[in-house]
DNA sequence: TGAATGTAGATAGCATGCTATTGAAATGGA
DNA sequence: TCCATTTCAATAGCATGCTATCTACATTCA
């Protein structure tokens, strides 16, 4: 009882996710961006005009939070929105010019992160921790 | 670039946190308390009083953030702040009997979301798998 | 075709977490 | 003792994330 807390997966991962929340945070603001709208940023930059549906459904997160993340994009200037062509209620979303420029230096911010993260790691060791991390997603999806 | 996102250790850990959280969540929401709040009492269950700011530390929290936890729990009857007598400044905080008597069940569910998470997994890579987490805490908060 | 059903997105309301600021109280040193 | 500094907690303001609900549009099937 007494070092639950400690010894406990949940508690970890909430401590850790915070951390890599608050690092990536400070590494990014100057390119004011915040970690979320990053991770949408990220997907965007791949190249083809997403749906918020789709934004949705790579990020993991529920579509109110998507709507949020979006619409705080696009009061900063990220991110455009159109609606589809082939669907009225969809909505198409699109980088702004601003937000293209940001893509080098926020990618290797990020990169960063991950390395002071991962760091005294082995490469074996940094494999595993990822196949871990994927493995206790899917459990906990399936549970 | 195009699979940044999926070997990205940060976000694994954001997501496998948000996971950990709204499991934890669903399994505890009938016992009338939230994630955070069941940390909180996580502490406060190893017995003596505890001051907010013992809280704050333990939790690896901003003050601000255990200040708004411990008003949500104060609202809904789960704890007491009690003026300190040594220090003017310092609340005390005590369990009330309606948290005293969440206890076991709280932290059987908690236990039961960590099992599903790690379902699978040999007792030497659940090991592992924490020292990860750990070492990867520890670079970040260095970082 | 027309009604039932399903899907896309917005919004309300809330919890958790952060930074920054403020006020009150304690503390340490001149 | 008195002032500067530090510490404890509250609060404001914001981002992220969730569930629940609503509207609008699309699809399906009788």
């Amino acid at each position: 009882m007494s070092d639950f807390k400690q010894s406990s997966a949940g508690f970890l991962a909430n401590h850790m996710a915070r951390l890599f929340a608050s690092t990536l945070h400070r590494k990014i603001a100057s390119l004011g961006i915040a970690p979320a709208q990053f991770m949408v940023l990220l997907e965007l930059w791949q190249g083809d005009e997403r749906t918020q549906a789709d934004l949705t459904a790579a990020l993991a997160v529920e579509q109110a939070t998507m709507a949020n993340t979006l619409a705080r994009m696009e009061r900063d200037g990220l991110i455009e929105k159109r609606p589809s062509q082939t669907d009225k209620r969809s909505k198409m979303i699109c980088l702004t010019a601003k937000a293209e420029a940001l893509q080098e230096a926020a990618i290797a911010a990020a990169a960063g992160v991950n390395d002071t993260a991962l760091a005294g790691l082995t490469a074996k060791d940094r494999q595993q921790f990822l196949v871990l991390m994927a493995r206790v997603i899917r459990n906990l999806q399936a549970g």
